[in-house]
DNA sequence: CAAGATTTGCAAATGAATAGCGTATTCCTT
DNA sequence: AAGGAATACGCTATTCATTTGCAAATCTTG
């Protein structure tokens, strides 16, 4: 099996991405980490995101236009509730959608396995 | 104000993604056409996809990795139920999300604006 | 049907993401 | 704590979806 290693950059995007709690890109977080290591390579930021998804520390949007941001995760299966204001990503667990499941199977026949949700709105602090 | 041409590429488009009703990519689209007509232009596909777009007659979905894809749209706000065996969609409509936007207002202070979903599972047919 | 507006096809450019490779770092065993 | 193997890193070059510039073709309206 293979063994992960804890290494510094690792580290310093995990952090990152843990005090941030919005949605970054690649390429923002690369530049942010430049200020204290000048010598981090995009490549090495993109192969962190990809290895945090696999791990199910993060989880990623992707918009039509532009790139695929990522944002830190602690709770296991849930949807994000995004403030248009200031971006800042909340957690939202999803109990509400079992009744939509049996809406769904009724009216069109859908037998319901996954789905995928985002909220957008305006959150306590921009309110 | 701009006139805008009904051009019989442009109807070709149409139509392939009215009878298909499943996301396709602009690669899938361009080549099913190239059968009809060979000079068809991948980058007229794409051009004309971003118009029927903003017109609200298809909605795209970009994933992570590969293409984005797009699929025909008959109603105004609604959702997408994808079946993940034949990747036929329905259209879903979202009355039962004013009841989760009084939930998430009292629980997390998140004042809802707008809100974007997917199903996944088995359509009608497949089940 | 002609003039003007819009769209098309083609080819070249863009830009996010990935891959190859040699060096550096981290982990684990002794 | 040191050595050696495994894993990551930084750098550069590459890939591939998407976009753009432009001259020619097509559509709409009078």
């Amino acid at each position: 099996m293979r063994t992960i290693y804890t290494t510094t950059t690792r580290r310093s995007i995990v952090d990152l991405l843990k005090s941030e709690k919005r949605y970054l890109t690649a390429n923002v977080i690369h530049r942010l980490l430049k200020a204290d290591n000048p010598k981090i390579a995009l490549s090495t930021v993109y192969r962190t995101l990809e290895l945090l998804e696999e791990l199910g520390a993060v989880s990623s949007r992707t918009e039509a236009v532009g790139e695929t941001s990522y944002v830190y995760c602690t709770e296991d299966h849930h949807h994000h509730a995004i403030c248009t204001t200031c971006g800042h990503v909340d957690e939202v667990d999803c109990g509400a959608m079992d009744q939509f499941k049996a809406t769904l199977l009724a009216q069109q026949a859908f037998a319901l396995d996954d789905h995928s949700v985002e909220f957008y709105g305006r959150c306590a602090r921009c309110r």
